[in-house]
DNA sequence: CGCGATTGATACCCTCGGGGTATGGACCTC
DNA sequence: GAGGTCCATACCCCGAGGGTATCAATCGCG
């Protein structure tokens, strides 16, 4: 059940040299062996990989993707072996999550300023994907946008972000520095929550063919922004609360160093 | 010097049960063999993992690091086989990768529908990597701004994009609705290409905070743009080229079709 | 303080899988 | 059809992974 790394080494020099014998001395081992280890992860992973002639090696549809699939794989695996031996030598590293249209870079550069030897991973989030980096230990911290699922994290309001109608170019509001929610009485809202499946792009081309229209963040809407839509804010609604996030047991000095100095410079 | 990945499952067991009988337990084998491939897998890393005493099991720093890694490289690996045995199945695949403030999604549409039973990819590019990801087969297709190294790709040039000047929203020049090029004479302009190291987000921090402007494709600025910076067209000069890529060697249904939908669309 | 319980480490054995060499069998070239 | 090329098969060996029995260290408790 488990892929096994050395065969996928061994699967990637004979798909890049389309010819075992090479592939074999490249890994200095005998063709044989690279023969029937190739066939052994052919049965493990229960799909041909190859297609073998004599005369010639070829990949089969599987054996494509898994080419494909390989380098990220060991891309991943290198990159994680390199980072444990950082910690090892201890290179301190933290992670920063943060929503669409947020900007945590004055926040890093402080920490940055204060912790020269932590190594900074910025993690951007999509739309609707907002919490699990933090739940599931992807991200030591997050810069986020309420409503999101704060179950297990320990939350710093940090601001408030102003509503914005997303609306097609051509819509009679367009043109209106600002808004109030009475004048969208009766425009059909698309809801960000309706379907979690689809992405935000989808949902903004849905507004410019003139299905609807948006209502979302406004600086997230103009990360995404495009020709065709018009942002408008809309002065009386209530605003998004931007927050710092953690989990709530976690006792991390750079992370504890991390929220105080990040809402510092988020509030200030 | 592999990764095993066995081992690496059974790091995580001990890592999160810390206690070595429950996690042998939970992993279906005896506890001497799991303390003995524990330490096995800490000599070959060449780093300890775990402190334990008689009575507790904690984690060290690169244990810890291990323990974040672990999710990422066993749920890369996960993906990976579920793709290719999907492959397998027949289900096709196409990563689609497009530069920032760049928008695929009605050419995707226009592909998806036309090809129902292929699965999309879409990978957004960072701004000084905009060509790595085609060459080294994380895409198969691009829709990429020039300049950008396109050796050994095929291109399909499908439109133009005006030069934007980004300057700090104090600058004189911010309230302009275009520019010239001689409104610029005397300038310092911060040379996107200077630090590839450097984040965009930093250089726009660079410009925010005074110390020069920065000249920029108007959508790809527009996607990360702030309150403190402004974005003035620059009329009279060169645009940038828009551009369809793919590997020119790729003789793939898939990526031919997408390239003829893309351009219509793109250019239509 | 001494005894039992708990828990990770060690000793020792067995099996299986990855590595090797020798050789077969298919297919191309001439 | 003879020879060369190339992948597959047959057979052997050794080391790594798994098991059981047991030790050693620590904690709890009377």
């Amino acid at each position: 059940m488990d892929l096994d790394l050395r065969k996928l080494r061994y699967f990637v020099a004979v798909a890049e040299h389309r010819h075992f014998g090479r592939a074999a001395e490249h890994l200095f081992i005998a063709q044989p062996v690279l023969s029937r280890q190739i066939r052994a992860f052919e049965r493990e992973l229960g799909c041909a990989l190859l297609t073998r002639t004599t005369r010639s090696v070829e990949l089969t549809a599987a054996g494509r993707q898994l080419h494909e699939e390989a380098r990220r794989v060991l891309t991943t695996v290198d990159a994680a072996v390199r980072r444990v031996h950082e910690a090892d030598r201890g290179v301190a590293r933290l992670a920063v999550a943060f929503a669409p249209g947020l900007h945590v870079s004055e926040a890093v550069r402080a920490f940055a300023d204060a912790h020269p030897g932590v190594e900074i991973d910025l993690i951007p989030l999509r739309w609707y994907d907002q919490h699990s980096p933090l739940h599931d230990g992807r991200a030591h911290v997050g810069f986020l946008r309420r409503p999101f699922d704060d179950t297990g994290l320990r939350t710093i309001p940090v601001g408030h972000e102003p509503r914005a109608a997303i609306l097609p170019a051509a819509h009679p509001l367009a043109g209106r520095p600002s808004l109030l929610s009475a004048d969208l009485e009766g425009e059909k809202l698309l809801d960000a929550q309706q379907r979690r499946a689809a992405s935000i792009e989808e949902k903004l081309e849905l507004i410019a063919a003139g299905y609807g229209i948006g209502v979302g963040p406004l600086s997230a809407a103009r990360a995404y922004s495009r020709p065709d839509l018009a942002l408008v804010p809309v002065t009386d609604a209530e605003p998004y609360e931007t927050c710092l996030a953690a989990p709530e047991d976690n006792r991390d000095e750079r992370v504890r160093d991390f929220l105080t100095i990040a809402t510092k410079v988020l509030r200030g």
